[in-house]
RNA sequence: GAACUUCAUCAAACGGCCGCGCGGUAUGGCGCCGAAAGGUAUUACCGUGAGGAAAGUCCGGGCUUCAGAGGGCAGGAUAGCUGAUAACGUCAGCCGCAGGUGACUGCCGGGAAAGUGCAACAGAAAUAAACCGCCUCACACGAGGUAAGGGUGGAAAGGCGAGGUAAGAGCUCACCCACUCCUAUGGUAACAUAGGUUUGCUGUAAACCCUAUCCGAAGCAACACCGUAUCGGGGAGUCUGCCCGACAUAUUCCCUCAGGUGGCACGGGAGUAAUCCCGAAGUUUUGCGGUGACGCAAAACGCAGAUAGAUGGCCGUUCACGACAGAACCCGGCUUAUCGAUGGAGUUCCUUU
RNA sequence: CGGGGUGUGGCGCAGUUGGUAGCGCGCGACGUUUGGGACGUCGAUGCCGCAGGUUCGAAUCCUGUCACUCCGA
């Protein structure tokens, strides 16, 4: 399952205002509810509702490898946070990468991505 | 064996599972988003997928546009010679200077005898000379001569000896040093060597400047096409430092309210297709020419093309335990960052034979 | 992609034909005051972002480099 990106500053303005947000070492969530979930949703062949990832690495971070390291990171952990407990669709999901990425492991992010997304209610099993 | 010099190469490897960009084949779809142009699926398989610096953006070239001749000024760049190259501020060889025992390394390396400017402090004096000293005159004050000696300075009128003199001085002479010009020899040339000749001249051109050579400008957010568009609003002309110029023209053009595609990732041809053929400032190998940079020929191999921006994650094995670091129009260099590993060539010293 | 600017005491800034590196605030000591503030006097503090070079001599000139920052498409 394929995610769209987000390409618009003006949604990452959106985002960082007026979504909820949890904070964690390596990793800042904001989610916001997408007002164009339900045309994106029509726009898809298979009719799904799908959320809308933007990444966010600060050019603070350091040079091209590591930002390009911090977003394969944050790829992946949302990709393995879906596959382990599914994510609720029809959101703008922000991820922004802060300091303590540098020099982590999939599992730490992991780890805490999951923790996030739980706190925020956004995990599809509630058990 | 030790200490070095220099050139080149590599940039952890292998296997399994999951995942990503692009291209292709099959599958799927003819729907949806958008005013339009246009964009977009799912699954499977195959192919392919970052660097030696991709970086800094310091030079050069390609490519694209600026309506149409040209000329001058300004401005900028380069700076030993000869060559290599598409071109260069790059590279090669040589010359000169400096450093090193040596292999070798470094050099913004034209002109100060065209002109102007500047040289603090110190010092008597800084491009021109009399403070002390020496000599002559004079009782003395002082006047004149003198650049051998002292002291200052980064730099003080070339050095040493003899003659000469009141004391001295290239004032004269011999030798040496530097320099200008001329001749001869060698070299394509820079230049070197030898001889003659003129002169005895501070440094600075990374101060202005002079000389020689070169340069139109802007850049892929360029630019082209489609759409907006038979609409509305705003701005001003058309080689982008300044001036001159021919003027008869040509056409209005640009921005915004709205964007998309191409440019763009080998190209062309044949074929339904697999595939084949031809071509190229690619790479490697071989051969030939050249001291070398490089050139020519043949063969083989390879071809990222993203657009919030694709190479990752997990597990296992091995080892030297992995540095600097990510393409964004393309290519040739330069500069800077970098854990280490390997190979070639060479130098000096020590030991042994 | 193209074009500029700035790095100087702890902080904010000066510093031009190259010649002993300065100002304000702050800091320290002393004086004044019963004490503090204010005021006065004195003082310390600098590899002039870094590395080379030109020059007798460099914050200044040249080359390279690092960091920060601004503008335009």
């Amino acid at each position: 399952m394929k995610n769209y990106a987000i390409k618009e500053h003006h949604l990452y303005n959106k985002a960082f205002r007026r979504g909820e947000r949890y904070v964690t070492k390596t990793v800042a969530v904001y989610v916001l509810r997408d007002y164009a979930a339900k045309r994106l949703m029509l726009a898809n062949p298979q009719k799904q509702y799908l959320n809308r990832v933007g990444l966010s690495v600060g050019k603070r971070l350091g040079g091209a490898v590591v930002r390009n390291r911090a977003k394969r990171l944050l790829r992946e952990a949302y990709r393995a946070a879906e596959k382990a407990c599914g994510i609720k669709k029809g959101f703008l999901v922000v991820l922004a990468a802060r300091d303590e990425i540098r020099g982590k492991k999939t599992a730490d992010v992991t780890r805490d991505l999951s923790r996030a997304l739980r706190a925020l209610g956004m995990t599809e099993d509630k058990s």
